[in-house]
DNA sequence: GAGTTTGAAACT
DNA sequence: CAGTTTCAAACTC
C-alpha cells in the first residue's frame, strides 16, 4: 500500500478554499453502492458543492474527452468508474472518478495527471513538472507534454507495482504499467510502461509550461485519502535547460510526439489489476467554485462524464498572457496553492530514498489554476525583495514562467502548529503528515511572489494569484462607479508602518490579510519568510483567539454583493461611522444591525453620508479629470517636442541645419557682407573678393556646426 | 511631518 | 464577557 500523500487528518482539515482555488474537482458517490465505498468529498462534509451531480458510467475506462472541434475551447475531462478507476470493495476510500476542470491551452495541449503511490514518484514527478497523487497503491500518471497538437500521455502504473522512484532514469525497473497515449481525434495507443530513460520529457525546453492542478480530497473518515491532480503543462520557452535535462524519474513521463495534430478526443484507460468495482453512477463535484468567474472567453473547461454537460463545466478564462491564469473564488480573498510533497510509504515498507538525490535539476512547473480576477497584484520580478532560498527538501517554489514570479511554499512542517486550516492565511504551511511524512500545504498569497528572488529548486506553479474583492481593503477601495478594483489595474497594498507588533498581529494589515510585508515601512518585521516559525506561531495564536481572524470581514449578504455587510459590525463611537476609522465605511458599506456603533450616520438615508459620498464622488471625478488633463498635456508636450525638435537622437545627432535659424542666417549674411565690404575697401579683385566671402562663409558654417555639436553635447 | 484621534486588536 | 491597554491607521494641523 502506498503512503498517502496527504494524511486523512490533514485532508479533512483542509479548507474549502484550497480546493476552490485549486480548481479541484471532486467526485463523490451520491448513492454508495453495496460493496463499494461511498465516495465522499471533503467538501461534502460541510460545504455544499453546487455543481455536484450524478454521472452515469459511460465506459470502463478513464477517459479524457476533449471537445470535438479542434477550435473548441471547451474540453471535457471525462472519467468514468470502472475496474481501474473504481474503488475496490470495502475500500474505505473510494475515488472512482476524477473530474477536473482544467484548461488546455490550444497552444500547448499538455496535461499531466498523476496518481502515484510513492514519495519518490511524487517528488520525481513534481520535479519533472508533474503532480503526483497516489491512491492506495495505485498510480495514475497522466502526462501530456508537448507542443501544440501533441498527444497526451497517460500512465497508469499497477497497484501492486511500486515505482522505484529513486532510481535513475537509466535504471528504471520494468513495470507492467500500461498507459494510453492519447492523440488527436481520439486516436489512442495503449502501451506498456516500463520506467526508463526513454521516458523522459524531451520537449520541455521549447514549450511553455502550464499546469492545472486538480486534486480531490477524501472524506475525513477515509483511511486513505485519494487525491488527483491533473496538471496541464505547457513548456515555456523560458524554461531553461534544467527543465529539459531533467529526466523523469522512474520513467513516468513520456516523450511527446510533436508531430501529432492537435488532439480532439482524449481517452485514457487505466487498466488495473485490482478487483475494483465499477460504480454505476457517480456524484461528481465538478467545481467547488461557488460562482463561476465572470466574463470568460475563451473558455476551457473540463467536466466529468462523457457528456459535455454545461452543469459540470468549470469555466476557466484564458488570459491573454499564457502564463497568467488565475482563479476567482468568490468569498475567498486568497489564492491557495497546495503543496503535496512526497511521503514515505510506511505501510509498504518502501525505502525512503531522497528523491532529490536523483533529481538532477529543479524543474519549474506551472500550475494554472484558472484565470481569475485579481485584486492582489503580482509584483513584477523586479520588485522582488525578500529572498529566502530554501533547501530543496523543504521548499517548493511556485513560479510563473514568463513573469518570473515565484512562490516559495515552504513545506517545512511545524508540528506544534495545527491551526484551523479553514482560516489559515496564505503562506501558511498547513501541516505535516502524522507519520512524519513531509506533507505540506501552503496557502500562498499572490504577494508571496514578491518574496522570492531566486528560482530555486522545485518550481511548482503559478500565476494563479488572485484575490477576490471580498477583503475589506479591496472593497474599501472600490471605486465609486461601482466597478470593482479587481476589474481595474491591480493596486499594490498599502505598505504598513508597524513598529511594535513585528507585523505578526492583526494590527498589521499585511498580516491580517494573510500577506507578507513587502515594500513596507515596518520595523522589526517578522512577517516574512525569514521568520517563518514566528509567523506561523503568530497565525496560530490569532486563530486560537479568533478562528475567523483571517477570513474576510466583509461577507456577502443574502442578496449578493449589493448586500455586503461587516461580519462583526463596527463599534465606532465618535466617528459617526463616516470616517475610515469605521470598518464599515471603509468598506463602503452601510452599517448593519449587528454594528454596535454610537451615533451612526452610515446608513442609507443619512444626509451626512450622502453628502459625503457626493463629495467623494466629486473628488474622484476631479482627480480623474486632473489625471486625464495631465496625461493629455504631457502627451501634447511630448508630441510638440517630437514635431518641433529636430532629430536629435539619430546616429549623427542633431543636424547642423537645424541650428540655422533666422538669426543665424542674418548673422551669417552680415558676416559675408562685411567680408565683401572689406574686400571692396581693400580693392581686392573680384576673384579674391569671392574667395574671401566664401572663406568667411566656410567659417560661418564651421561655427554653426561647432555650436550644433556643443549643443548636442550639452543635451 | 508631527501630533492627535480613532477603533480594532490584544490583553487582563 | 467587560474593561483596559496597545497598536497602527486615519486624520488634523
Amino acid at each position: 500500500a502506498a503512503m498517502d500523500v496527504v494524511s486523512p487528518e490533514l485532508n479533512s482539515l483542509l479548507p474549502d478554499e484550497i480546493m476552490d482555488t485549486e480548481a479541484i474537482e471532486d467526485i463523490s458517490h451520491p448513492h454508495p453502492q453495496p460493496g463499494g465505498a461511498a465516495v465522499q468529498t471533503e467538501l461534502s462534509e460541510d460545504t455544499p458543492v453546487p455543481m455536484e451531480t450524478d454521472m452515469p458510467v459511460i465506459s470502463e475506462s478513464f477517459s479524457l474527452c476533449s471537445g470535438s472541434s479542434s477550435t473548441e475551447h471547451t474540453r471535457i475531462l471525462t472519467t468514468s468508474a470502472d475496474s481501474t478507476c473504481s474503488i475496490s470493495p470495502g475500500s474505505p476510500h473510494g475515488l472512482q472518478k476524477l473530474t477536473a476542470p482544467f484548461t488546455i491551452s490550444p497552444a500547448n495541449h499538455q496535461i499531466i495527471l498523476n496518481k502515484v503511490a510513492s514519495s519518490q514518484a511524487t517528488e520525481a514527478a513534481r520535479t519533472a513538472g508533474t503532480q503526483v497523487i497516489k491512491q492506495d497503491g495505485q498510480k495514475l500518471l497522466v502526462t501530456a507534454i508537448g507542443k501544440s497538437g501533441q498527444p497526451i500521455v497517460l500512465q497508469l502504473p499497477h497497484t501492486g507495482n511500486k515505482p522505484s522512484l529513486s532510481q535513475a532514469p537509466g535504471e528504471a525497473k520494468p513495470q507492467t504499467t500500461q498507459f494510453k497515449v492519447l492523440t488527436i481525434g481520439g486516436r489512442s495507443e495503449l502501451k506498456p510502461m516500463t520506467g526508463g530513460a526513454g521516458n523522459q520529457l524531451t520537449t520541455l525546453q521549447t514549450q511553455q509550461l502550464k499546469a492545472v492542478q486538480i486534486s480531490k480530497k477524501t472524506p475525513t473518515s477515509s483511511a486513505a485519502p485519494i487525491k488527483f491532480i491533473i496538471t496541464k503543462t505547457v513548456n515555456s520557452k523560458g524554461l531553461s535547460s534544467q527543465t529539459a535535462g531533467s529526466p523523469v524519474l522512474a520513467g513516468r513521463v513520456l516523450t511527446q510526439n510533436s508531430q501529432l495534430i492537435p488532439p480532439r478526443t482524449i481517452a485514457l484507460s487505466e487498466p488495473h489489476n485490482t478487483s475494483l468495482q465499477s460504480i454505476p453512477s457517480k456524484k461528481i463535484a465538478i467545481s467547488p467554485l461557488k460562482t463561476p468567474s465572470k466574463s470568460i472567453k475563451p473558455v476551457q473547461s473540463v467536466s466529468v462524464g462523457g457528456v459535455a454537460g454545461s452543469q459540470f463545466k468549470t469555466i476557466i478564462p484564458i488570459p491573454s498572457q499564457p502564463n497568467v491564469q488565475q482563479i476567482h473564488v468568490p468569498g475567498n480573498r486568497f489564492h491557495y496553492v497546495r503543496l503535496v510533497t512526497a511521503t514515505t510509504a510506511s505501510s509498504t515498507g518502501q525505502p525512503s530514498v531522497p528523491s532529490t538525490s536523483t533529481i538532477p535539476t529543479a524543474k519549474p512547473m506551472v500550475v494554472n489554476t484558472g484565470a481569475v480576477r485579481m485584486s492582489v497584484p503580482i509584483v513584477p520580478a523586479q520588485t522582488i525583495k525578500q529572498v529566502a532560498p530554501k533547501p530543496l527538501t523543504s521548499a517548493a517554489v511556485v513560479a510563473t514562467t514568463q513573469t518570473q514570479q515565484r512562490l516559495i511554499m515552504p513545506a517545512t512542517p511545524l508540528p506544534q502548529i495545527q491551526p484551523n486550516f479553514t482560516n489559515l492565511p496564505p503562506g501558511t504551511v498547513l501541516a505535516q503528515a502524522p507519520g512524519g511524512a513531509n506533507v505540506g500545504y501552503a496557502i500562498v498569497p499572490a504577494q508571496y511572489v514578491t518574496q522570492i528572488q531566486q528560482p530555486p529548486f522545485v518550481t511548482l506553479a503559478s500565476s494563479s494569484s488572485f484575490s477576490t474583492s471580498t477583503s475589506v481593503q479591496s472593497q474599501a477601495r472600490m471605486p465609486l462607479n461601482g466597478m470593482s478594483t479587481t476589474e481595474t489595474a491591480p493596486r499594490p497594498r498599502k505598505p504598513c508602518n508597524c513598529t511594535k507588533s513585528q507585523c505578526l498581529k492583526l494590527y498589521c494589515d499585511c498580516f491580517a490579510n494573510g500577506e507578507f510585508c513587502n515594500n513596507c515601512n515596518c520595523n522589526n518585521c517578522f512577517n516574512n519568510l525569514e521568520h517563518e516559525t514566528e509567523r506561523l506561531k503568530a497565525i496560530k495564536t490569532c486563530l486560537d483567539r479568533n478562528p475567523e481572524a483571517f477570513k474576510p470581514k466583509i461577507g456577502k449578504g443574502k442578496e449578493g454583493e449589493s448586500d455586503r455587510r461587516h461580519s462583526k459590525g463596527c463599534n465606532c463611537k465618535r466617528s459617526g461611522c463616516l470616517k475610515n476609522y469605521c470598518e464599515c465605511y471603509e468598506a463602503k458599506i452601510m452599517c448593519s444591525s449587528i454594528c454596535k456603533c454610537i451615533g451612526c450616520k452610515n446608513f442609507e438615508e443619512s444626509p451626512e453620508r450622502k453628502t459625503l459620498m457626493h463629495l467623494a464622488d466629486a473628488a474622484e471625478v476631479r482627480v480623474q479629470q486632473q489625471t486625464a488633463a495631465k496625461t493629455k498635456l504631457s502627451s501634447q508636450i511630448s508630441d510638440l517636442l517630437t514635431r518641433t525638435t529636430p532629430v536629435i537622437t539619430s546616429g549623427a545627432g542633431r543636424l547642423p541645419y537645424t541650428f540655422v535659424t533666422k538669426e543665424v542666417l542674418e548673422a551669417t549674411c552680415d558676416c559675408l557682407l562685411e567680408q565683401a565690404k572689406k574686400a571692396e575697401q581693400t580693392h581686392q579683385p573680384s576673384a579674391e573678393a569671392e574667395r574671401l566671402i566664401l572663406e568667411e562663409f566656410g567659417h560661418c558654417l564651421m561655427r554653426i556646426i561647432s555650436a550644433a555639436g556643443k549643443a548636442k553635447a550639452d543635451c
